[in-house]
DNA sequence: GTTTATGTTAAGCGTATGTTTCATACGAAC
DNA sequence: GTTCGTATGAAACATACGCTTAACATAAAC
């Protein structure tokens, strides 16, 4: 027996989009690689809109829950480098695993690349509803990292958390020009290792200008 | 007598791609935005395949030129921190420049928003065939910092100069976002405050592990 | 046995798309 | 004045799209 129909739909679609864009990928060609009827998406979900929103949240809420709960740990040590290195672990960690995770039955596609479809029009962000559930996790990292760095004009702070956000998620979708520039020598990076990258710059990159405690 | 057709064609295809994206804007719409008829576009670029390369080859070709004068310009610093810092500005500002210059007759669009749709779909910045240009400058700018920063790894280097470029291109145009995470404390920066903000952390993430020289 | 809820299927609606065709208008060249 | 390359206009083409409808299947509920 195959999974269930909405099951396939919400795999089939989510690689789709990934692959060629929200507007670029039909229902017709997400029912085909579904093997599904093509009605079978307004009964499961109503309008394309919604099965982009359905797609979406399946794959954020896990993976923002993960992110606050290890925000949570991390705030548990006193504060210092350590802790500083915590909350920005506990920021990208858990997206990058999913974004790194090579695509599996349970798991099809590379989260990046989904995402990115969010980050490349803020509009949309706002205009689909998901900014309540990103927005309050930045609330939340930016609040940990106002305390673990209280040095920092708010101002520097929240510059400074778009530049690591724009580095995070540039590395979970352009691993290919991250192959291409390097020439080869980059291929196929885990998980472990773009985090073992990111983590100094990230935490440099903050902490620039402060005396080196 | 109003500017010739295919600049308007140009100019409005330009604006609408930036806040629309590539295929959910029609030719319809822009030629209805440039007041041309529709045949005009076939006419002129063939199809609107070759329309999107001729919007973006209009704007990509002078920043990087602009972009690699300044590294030229750089590089005759002697090595150091103050050259370290003169590779990084020819990186970004010609980019932060033309991405927050205020939408005018001659450059009606936000270059930010418009990139982005590149770096959207990898697949597509390659086989669009802009890798050509955007690889060879940014190679360029490889070999600048690797000089520059001697004692990293080249695969390192590789990842933060990843870094960079996506904290470069995520500010860009996610000035929205920004402004919503800080609450309008951060409303409509301009260039030279991004560049402010940005070289202090992109230096201190390359060099992140060096010795203060 | 009948009813009801749950899924699936086939067919088609109206619309929007990229592209093409054909006719027309404008100048400069000869 | 005619010719010819350039440019624009109106209309239509074939296709693909999201979405809807109505019929059909299955199985649990009563």
């Amino acid at each position: 027996m195959q999974p269930e129909t909405k099951t396939r739909i919400l795999d089939a679609a989510e690689l789709l989009f990934a692959q060629h864009g929200l507007s670029d990928t039909s229902l017709r060609a997400i029912t085909d690689a579904a093997s599904v009827n093509l009605a079978a998406v307004n009964y499961h979900f109503g309008t394309k809109e919604a099965l982009i929103h359905a797609v979406f949240a399946r794959r954020l809420k896990p993976v923002n829950e993960r992110r606050l709960a290890m925000l949570d740990e991390a705030l548990l040590t006193k504060p210092g480098k350590t802790q500083l290195r915590g909350i920005l672990r506990a920021f990208v960690l858990p997206l990058l695993e999913t974004a790194f995770l090579p695509p599996q039955e349970n798991c099809p596609v590379q989260l990046g690349a989904l995402i990115i479809r969010l980050y490349t029009e803020p509009a949309q962000v706002v205009e689909r509803g998901f900014n309540e559930q990103m927005a309050s996790t930045a609330h939340r990292f930016v609040s940990a990292l106002h305390q673990a760095v209280p040095h920092l004009k708010s101002e520097t702070l929240y510059w400074r958390m778009s530049f690591c956000v724009g580095s995070l998620v540039h590395t979970m979708h352009a691993s290919t020009i991250l192959k291409v520039v390097s020439k080869g020598s980059i291929n196929n990076p885990t998980a472990a290792q773009a985090l073992e990258q990111m983590l100094p710059f990230l935490e440099a990159g903050l902490t620039a200008g402060s005396q080196p405690s």
